[in-house]
RNA sequence: GGGUAGGUACCGAAGUGGCCAAACGGGGCGGACUGUAAAUCCGCUGGCAUCGCCUUCACAGGUUCGAAUCCUGUCCUGCCCA
């Protein structure tokens, strides 16, 4: 059994920030399982490596014996949480809240124990609440307590809308506290607010205050902006490991040093060299996801497509051709076929004319060409895909 | 409710009767280069197609040989006033 300050210290590392330090030695010193909340917003289907960092935070709370809480805010969802944005969210209907909530419990799953977490739904009680519980609830809080966050602040200042809904949101995710008497509230910074106002909330009603604990948000691909569906900038954890190992690798290697830090909790020696360190991080995120075999073959056949140019003997999906054998029409039906990507023919048109696309390692170029029946071998589409033929 | 400024392609932003599928910037995609990248340079960025054609500039109508651009109505947003 871990001491009260061995455990302080495991949970804290990696923290973004911890409010405050003290409350959570006292809590810690209860020597009970601790109810720890990570609450998810069910806007897409998929959670991505940003997520993982909180999650991972959670696993760790439950190796030292707390239960672990994840809320599904499908209620919440339905507002979307104005957290870091500068447009309003578009509001979901209730069925693909819940699609998309069943498959982010089995991607949560990879991170965290299954048969040691629990899951709640806020609609739970928001659902049964009338409006005058919900007058109430917000005769707590003051408009100058909300307006004070960044974001609103922001787009006050910018003169772009907001809706009375959008205030809701905080309130709501404060009141999952309250309903499940959380001890402890992870989340990314940008959460910050949210939990603060849980522990308002916690305290107008009597009871403990829970500690929040903030993490470091995850920078997306494109090293600029926080990692997140919507902007495309994303690894999520249902990936291969072959699509993780491929995006991993193309990070810049300035991002490389921060993933090592905050996906790896370590510290990129001054002298490793690049290319070879960035092969090891996006072989260890895969692995963590997949087998170390699968992650070791994804790092194999990366070597051989991109290191080594060689298409041939990489791992390509088979595709057969249909009617049509003009590449015009290949390249629109292989995309669609092997990779699920619609493209017009003006696209395909535009990458053959660009030289992306190559037979046999030989830029076609000439939109009218036209594949010999019969004939094998490798069709090129662009950077990260092709496919095999015959 | 009154006044006023607006709604243009993924985003920002020009255009205010024909030369507009619509400048410019960003983003994205592709090529060259490379250690995968980044940086840089070049190209592309509505759809279909062999000149060309078709659908777009909030929405619906109208004026005109011709409209993103003018008129009418509708919807939406900011700001100021009440």
């Amino acid at each position: 059994m871990q001491t009260t300050s061995d455990a302080f210290d495991i949970l804290c590392r990696g923290c973004e920030k911890v409010l405050s330090p003290d409350d959570l030695r006292a809590k810690l010193g209860e020597n009970r399982p601790l109810r720890v909340k990570l609450g998810v917003d069910p806007t897409a289907p998929d959670i991505h490596l940003g997520h993982s960092i909180s999650l991972s935070k959670l696993r760790e709370f439950q190796d030292l014996g707390h239960e672990a809480i994840l809320i599904i805010g499908d209620f919440t969802a339905m507002i979307g949480d104005p957290s870091g944005r500068s447009v309003t969210r578009p509001q979901l209907t209730h069925e693909q809240v819940l699609s998309n909530a069943k498959s982010y419990q089995e991607q949560a799953f990879k991170i965290l124990s299954r048969e040691r977490s629990k899951i709640v739904f806020n609609g739970e009680w928001f659902e049964a609440m009338s409006f005058d519980e919900v007058i109430k609830l917000n005769s707590r809080v003051t408009l100058q307590q909300m307006l004070v966050r960044e974001d609103f602040r922001d787009r006050l200042d910018r003169g772009q809308p907001i809706r009375a809904h959008e205030i809701q949101y905080p309130i709501m995710q404060g009141w999952d506290s309250v309903k499940i008497r959380a001890d402890v509230e992870l989340g990314g910074t940008d959460q910050l607010f949210n939990i603060m106002v849980g522990r308002d909330l916690q305290r107008e009603e009597g009871m403990p205050q829970q500690v929040a604990m903030v993490m470091p948000i995850l920078e997306g691909l494109d090293g600029r902006q926080k990692m997140s569906k919507s902007l495309g900038n994303y690894v999520a954890l249902n990936e291969s490991a072959h699509d993780m190992f491929g995006k991993i690798m193309s990070i810049s290697d300035e991002l490389m040093v921060r993933y090592y830090q905050i996906l790896l909790k370590e510290t990129l020696p001054a002298d490793a060299h690049p290319m070879e360190a960035k092969k090891a991080l996006a072989q260890r995120i895969a692995a963590r996801f997949h087998t170390a075999e699968e992650a070791q073959a994804a790092r194999t056949d990366f070597e051989t497509r991109f290191s080594k140019k060689d298409l041939d003997h990489a791992d390509l999906p088979a595709y057969t051709p249909g009617e049509a054998r003009d590449f015009l029409s290949l390249v629109v039906e292989a995309y669609a076929k092997c990779f699920g990507i619609a493209k017009s023919r003006s696209d395909a048109r535009r990458l053959v004319e660009g030289g992306s696309v190559q037979w046999k390692g030989e830029k076609i170029g000439d939109v009218k060409a036209v594949l010999a029946e019969g004939e094998a071998g490798v069709l090129r589409l662009d950077k990260t895909r092709a496919v095999r033929i015959g």
